[in-house]
RNA sequence: GGCGGCAUAGCUCAGUUGGUUAGAGCGCACGACUCAUAAUCGUGAGGUCCCGGGAUCGAGUCCCGGUGCCGCUACCA
């Protein structure tokens, strides 16, 4: 902190970067809209924050795909990743840095942690052995197999004939961590969540850890291991060190890597919940690296309880939501519905009524309604208050408390809990503005009715500041008919405004529905 | 197989360290109101809290057994 003015504090979080393989598909969309909120809230916040999501795009898949369609896998991943890419502008992404893993700096950074964590004495060369299916250059794990009567050994997934084969390979002395995982695990609690998956990962540790065999040199699409060209690195090994990529690794006495590192969260699928938990630690240890905060582990989406897939065909595009619910009502319903962490459902029914009821009528209609008696009422500016009833200060103490709570819910990345307790005071000012029933002071008691219609009014304002973070434009639409600025820097936009109050005689402008409700077409 | 989790109103779920009539939202029914995007407010419908035992003055909430579903059980994103 300097004594001119405050420094931010730094926040740095990061989705899992992609493996660009495939189309994206809205589980992908609901990592993506899930950080972007907490990167949002973050900024809104008064962080410094650094904000990093991107593409894996090494391995043996990508090269085989390639192949196929008669690419070099440059060429593939420098198509695909421009899906992506829209992907994320389609749906509002504030990232800061979108990093490739064939980006430039990335190699450096990999290569650099490499030499670090063979310096440290845990790489050595040896040789990895295992049922090798020549023709998927895949190695399979005792249970995958089967011997048939002909004597040869099969996969069981894609019932090709294996051989037992050995490879030269690097290996990461993973083995060695286990105590120091565990000690990690017991003193930093809050290290991986939720803790059900924590719970997992935890249980798996403690089963005991091999050695990691983290080169291969059956296919060269990947990054070099540094002195022996022959291997390139595991995917894993290069994929995770993009975290450390992005804010300047391997210069360690560079401003952003003093400044972000280590990372706060991040933010990945139950899928690579080990990757992250285990692995990454471990590795960041042998590096003599500092460890992230914290690994949250979310969940899949299914459709209508159903799995998603493709030979079912109910994988939603991202792009075919947002055309038909709109990006911020699919941002709210993701985020609303499912309990971060959790699996969830979604289903057209679903959406739909998130939209209709909680959007459309409970938050947008009483904006409409509140708003509407002013513009008529009360000369199209915000009215002067009398005394605050009870009942006006229950309400408003309730929407001031909202600010601590998301503080508090999003710092665990409780995006469902945020909002419910939004939605519940929404719940409650729609029932005082019955209660109150300004429509009737109007005739009977019309400062009164000005001291309701300011009382609304305030809740809505502290409310759009708060849904800012899940719904960027329409909470920016109910802001500027708020009368509070017209950009989201707007001082009067921030969280740190949220405690100064409505100026009566601020002009608004003429109202309009926000949330439109979803008809059946 | 081993370890772990979950089974509560039509649907999605909350239910503190066990304690009077088991809760919320949505949906539904009825009523009210008319400022508002036919929105909103109020009321209600009466769920064996999976099944069977057990300890307890008392259990959805603890113990045992059973059934069902799910997750993890190593390097193929």
């Amino acid at each position: 902190m300097t004594s001119s003015e405050t420094a931010k504090t730094p926040y740095y979080l990061t989705t899992a970067i992609t493996y660009p393989n495939g189309d994206p598909h809205i589980g992908h969309a609901y990592e993506y809209i899930a950080t972007d909120a907490m990167a949002r809230f973050k900024r809104l916040d008064g962080f410094d924050v650094k904000f990093l999501t991107g593409t894996d795009e090494h391995g043996m898949k990508i090269a085989q795909t390639a192949e196929k369609e008669g690419l070099t896998p440059k060429e593939l991943v420098d198509r695909n990743v421009t899906i992506f890419k829209d992907t994320h502008k389609a749906l509002g992404i504030s990232y800061d840095r979108f990093i490739r893993t064939t980006d430039a700096d990335h190699y450096e950074a990999s290569q650099a942690i490499w030499k670090k964590m063979e310096e440290a004495g845990d790489i050595y060369l040896g040789k990895y052995e295992g049922w090798y299916s020549v023709r998927d250059e895949a190695y399979y794990g005792e249970d995958e197999t089967e011997l048939r009567e002909d004597g040869k050994r099969y996969s069981k997934v894609t019932d090709t004939e294996l051989t037992w084969t050995e490879e030269e390979s690097y290996f990461f002395r993973l083995s060695n961590y286990q105590d120091k995982l565990v000690a990690l695990y017991e003193s930093q609690p809050e290290f991986g969540a939720p803790r059900t998956r924590f719970n997992e990962v935890i249980s798996f540790v403690k089963g005991g850890l091999e050695d990691l065999s983290v080169s291969r040199t059956t296919f060269d699409w990947g990054v070099p291991v540094p002195g022996n060209d022959k291997h390139v690195m595991y995917v894993w090994v290069d994929a995770l060190t993009n975290y450390l990529t992005a804010v300047g690794y391997p210069d360690v006495d560079s401003e952003a890597f003093k400044k972000y590192w280590p990372a706060d969260v991040h933010i990945i699928g139950k899928d690579i919940s080990r990757f992250h938990a285990v692995y990454w630690p471990a590795f960041l240890l042998s590096a003599g690296l500092e460890l992230p905060k914290r690994v949250m582990i979310h969940g899949f989406l299914n459709n209508n309880g159903v799995k998603m897939s493709k030979s079912l065909g109910n994988v939603v595009a991202p792009a075919d939501w947002v055309a038909q619910y709109g990006l911020d009502q699919v941002r709210f319903f993701l985020l609303r519905e499912v309990p971060f962490g959790a699996d969830g459902s979604y289903s057209h029914d679903a959406v739909v009524g998130r939209m209709n009821s909680d959007l459309a009528n409970n938050l947008g209609n009483l904006a409409q309604r509140s708003l509407s008696m002013v513009a008529k009422n009360c000369e199209g500016v915000v009215p002067v208050p009398g005394t605050f009833s009870e009942a006006d200060e229950t309400i408003l103490a309730a929407a001031m408390e909202l600010l601590e709570h998301s503080r508090a819910a999003y710092q665990v990345q409780d995006f469902h809990g945020s909002l419910e307790k939004i939605w519940h005071v929404l719940g409650d000012t729609n029932a005082y503005f019955a209660d109150q029933a300004p429509w009737v002071l109007r005739k009977t008691d019309v400062p009164r009715m000005e001291t309701v219609l300011y009382v609304t009014l305030e809740v809505l304002r502290i409310v759009s500041i708060l849904v800012q973070p899940v719904m960027p434009d329409a909470a920016a639409k109910l802001l500027t008919v708020l009368g509070q600025g017209s950009s989201v820097d707007d001082v009067r936009r921030q969280f740190a405004a949220i405690g100064t109050p409505l100026i009566a005689g601020t002009v608004l402008p003429a109202p309009a529905p926000i949330f439109p409700k979803y008809e059946e077409p």
